[in-house]
DNA sequence: ACCCTTGCGTTCATTCTGTTCACCGGCCTG
DNA sequence: CAGGCCGGTGAACAGAATGAACGCAAGGGT
């Protein structure tokens, strides 16, 4: 059993993880602090495996919080829980030791991924036997890194994902483009392409909206937001 | 240009390093240090993007320098080179942000396998523009720590490989070939083909793309990088 | 109002994928 | 030398992803 403590200064918030967290095999809440210093104490009266850390903590930096906590030895795994878009930020995190890195707002989906990527590089660490060999680390590290993708439904493929949004990023004029003309530009039909439109709209990566002008119906542009 | 310290006491093994090092395209070896101390004060003065520590030196171990920049606020990567097959200590690597843990001995490839992926991590944050979304960082991640073994997995042999290799350097038209196509060149079955492709796919040797055309589903293509 | 035009949204045959499982040959063991 | 095991292969199969075709929806023109 992983026992998690959660840092995070919202408390509805802070519920919400501790919901999602219980909801997922082999993890255990086992504690939620709502500042730095509380998240200190509990720390070190309590044996805990996994933090569940919020950068934006009122009296410190959450990333400062972990510095302190390496500074003083304790080498408690950290899951960073943020909405900071900031690659200085990332850097930094990543240079602390914090094994990934969850933006805000995520699904539960994302979430349980990301523990579960834990859980495996924890299990083959602790499985290892004593003598962990080259492979054995790097098949570690990479449990913990490498993710697996947030599953498609069924008839969609990664691969013409990855085209679609291609196309729609390359795309110089930013006003949107109808299904026929990203189906054109990535060499597939129409159909296809719409398909991976539509699926983008309701993942709310991408936005649609009716192109009007000539005679006939009106064409439905996509673009992304 | 990656600007690369290296923390070995040992002068002839440093110096083994700085050469690997120096080998490697985009990485250029700063300095080298025989102790912490003297690291620290290269630190200090010196912009340094990886450092390269062996974990046994004379007057402080591996670990605690790593903590000891940390506390200091130097987020510097770094790459930890060592014989110390401990599990305690791969952990504690892991929470002070090491960037990867590599086992002596070992040989050329993967010392630049684990270079390189350093480099791929790099690029993609610093490339990725102001505003990281959640799949780029998973990206990055991934490209840090996804290692692609020396050692081909399980079910692979390294003479079918080369086969497979041979098969799509020889491909006149660059465009890529799909898992049935490689295995009637190199007169095998598409199943056979597939394992070995997709292999190399995810080991970055070879990139998957759709083609599309007629009615069916569409088949998958494979092309060197 | 009415028709005309044009693209939408859906269905379904088609083709290739991804996986499983039995087989074959070599190697170690008793 | 028989028997079991393991690593690598391909035949067979269930089903996944695509596009041609088609009826209908949603505008403009008269």
């Amino acid at each position: 059993m992983i026992r998690v403590l959660i840092v995070e200064d919202e408390p509805l918030i802070a519920e919400a993880h501790a919901a999602y967290t219980a909801r997922i095999d082999g993890f255990q809440v086992l504690s939620v602090s709502h500042t730095a210093q509380q998240a200190m104490a509990t720390l070190r009266t309590t044996p805990v495996d996994l933090i569940l850390l919020d950068l934006n903590l009122p009296d410190m930096n959450g990333l400062e919080l972990t510095r302190a906590l390496r500074a003083a030895g304790i080498g408690t795994d950290v899951l960073v829980v943020t909405s900071a878009r900031d690659l200085a930020v990332v850097r930094s995190a990543v240079s602390l030791g914090v094994t990934h890195y969850l933006l805000k707002p995520f699904t539960f989906a994302t979430f349980r991924e990301k523990l579960l990527g834990y859980a495996r590089y924890r299990s083959q660490l602790l499985g290892a036997g004593q003598v962990p060999a080259q492979h054995e680390i790097d098949r570690a590290f990479a449990a913990l890194r490498g993710t697996a993708p947030d599953s498609l439904p069924k008839g969609l493929d990664q691969n013409t994902l990855d085209l679609v949004l291609g196309v729609l990023r390359a795309d110089p004029v930013p006003s949107g483009l109808s299904a026929a003309e990203v189906g054109a530009r990535m060499g597939a039909s129409r159909v296809t392409a719409r398909r991976y439109l539509e699926h983008l709209a309701e993942t709310g990566q991408v936005v649609r909206s009716p192109r009007y002008g000539g005679p006939g119906r009106p064409e439905v542009e996509y673009r992304r937001v």
